[in-house]
DNA sequence: GATGAATGAGACTTCATTCAT
DNA sequence: CATGAATGAAGTCTCATTCAT
């Protein structure tokens, strides 16, 4: 676990994990080896294993340094929003506005990799699935609570079925697109799902 | 004498193609060894080579083997279906039914893990896209203009969008369910999607 | 050993040990499979065991053949020789006159693989000195002491030693030229070697 | 720390590349494995790839190793010879003098075979003729000329041919004499093509 | 702490040989 | 007899991990 105290040795763990994304990146989890990420980030096969006691583990740690950066992200630019509308359109405008470079592509490919991965080893399967609940979902729900308490969005629907489609068409998309190179389909397909979504959930 | 009939050939294929299916399914392409398929058929090493020349061709043509039979299926289920509705709503009913068992959150696994890693290998993705384009989104197209030319769907709709919106959504709620057990809200999801997707083409 | 009563059989056995010097010949003894003479001489697998009850066996009786068929082909142009000068002179035309093609080349380099290979079997090992000596170094002590007898060559020369410098400056030319793609090379050289070695023989 | 000196790995490496000289030596290159090799040198499977990229480079490398060392040998005993007759005095000397131990037979059936090897595999082909050509015969020439200059040597005989003879000669010698256990017999026939290829090329 | 040489289990693949048909 | 599918021992090579320096 980092300690902040030394400052050193955290930039250190981060490009140790910002090295091994870029080759989990490139060539998928098990494709890569330590000596990619040694030859990466510069450093030495031994020293790798100081922060971090294994391959497994190492994959671990960055996904959920990843997980917590797109929240941190999220939340950057939610410092503007205040209602569930705007945050809902703000939520979408940012997928909708990603380009779709490579690195794009292999930074999805590894999420998405990591939970199928995942889904074949209890102990990641429930710290996934922790994550997914804990997080994602309910980050969404909240929003929908927040607008069906203010109005914005219907009564009737249910918050947990909303963020599940939510989350799941956005991971489609994405999928699709880490594999199919087409930028104009992604973004009019990104429109139509927000227009999908919201008309589900707005009052009128 | 072992000069032996091209059904028998046919039947041993198709028995180490189900066994790869099968390991592939639980430990994943990487992670599985010719030996635990080997185990698994029953059979020896050295026979699997007769039939594949290698892990990679093997697990190629064993991906091509279900897109076949997944349009079999499908076409099996199609067989009272006329118009462009029943075939839409069909569509969705054979996924939405579909009993979220181990078994087949394994099979989705396979088949994600593969669209991921045919990212990584042009050979790879070149087949896949052809297959998505040629296939999948054909498939769509087909019946989207069917709709549109019957006046069922709405004249303005663009197939192509239409197309691979629904097959974004069906890879997202697959790949999610892969992992997370629960069955009333996949079924529930898929409900929603159907309204919404449905909504979205149908004239009035 | 071949049954001469049965024509069939022993010509089936021909075609397979000349397959196999064709492959040997390719690829060498060791990088040849018996896949690849089964496929050169269009039998099947288990026939070649009919034959030959391993792969060492079939190289051995090959080699065997080999070197039975060299003296029925000197002994063939030897017909009309006489005296032991005719005969040396004859013997060195014939491998003067020898066009260095592909299949020449790979035939040579079966023998001298074989010579080497025997060596580190003492089982060959024995084989190969016993033919060594009594078939080619006898052959030519023949003639020399024909020669000596007749006063055609001197009488001080030891037999045994030219023969041996006879066969290994042969087989010094034929192992480079097996290598060495230079016609013309080749033939002065055999002249040459010829010149030097009836000069030290030769009765002035 | 295994930050090792540059010393250190060209001792390993030469001790891995003597290692397999040794095993080649005893059972060839096709039926030495990586295991014998490893078992030999008391090192590691793994670590022998750290200084040979494959089986096939680490044969590779020790032959030209050899070839370096042959030359490196040569000189040294061309120390105190000044005229080219002193130096083919030397060389055949050199060769005449060497006592046929078991280890001495090893090494020239590594040669011998890897001569033979090399001509089945287009690249190795090119490596050896340009070795051949370069090094062996671009010697002899070397003294050849000089003996010719200073008037040593015959003016009309061709450098070529010579070299090519004394090359030819020494290998179909040394094949011999790697199979046939003869000592005295290698002597004599050392004598004599001392005196067949001197009384050859020298002017009276 | 940092380094990278060393380890060895285990992966994929080949191929001589067998044997049921 | 002939066939070629089946076998499995054994080969080459990889790579996560350790540890002496």
């Amino acid at each position: 676990m980092p300690k902040v105290s030394d400052d050193y040795k955290e930039r250190k763990r981060e490009s140790l994990l910002e090295s091994a994304l870029k080759c989990f990146g490139e060539k998928g989890f098990h494709s890569t080896t330590m000596d990619d990420i040694v030859a990466y980030s510069k450093t030495s096969k031994g020293l790798i294993y100081n922060y971090f006691k294994s391959k497994e583990e190492l994959y671990l740690e960055l996904m959920q340094e990843r997980t917590k950066l797109t929240f941190e992200r999220i939340n950057e630019h939610f410092k503007n929003c205040e209602t569930a509308t705007e945050k809902m359109r703000e939520l979408f405008k940012m997928y909708r506005e990603i380009t779709l470079t490579e690195e794009w592509r292999h930074l999805i490919r590894v999420h998405m990799e990591f939970w199928i991965n995942s889904a074949r080893h209890e102990n990641l399967q429930n710290i996934m699935l922790d994550r997914y609940k804990k997080q994602y979902l309910q980050f969404m729900n909240e929003i929908i609570e927040q607008g069906k308490k203010s109005g914005e969005f219907k009564k009737e629907i249910q918050a947990e079925l909303v963020s599940s489609i939510f989350w799941a068409y956005i991971d489609g998309i994405c999928l699709h697109y880490s594999v199919v190179e087409e930028d104009e389909l992604y973004k009019q397909q990104f429109k139509q799902t927000e227009e999908m979504i919201m008309n589900y959930i707005l009052t009128k």
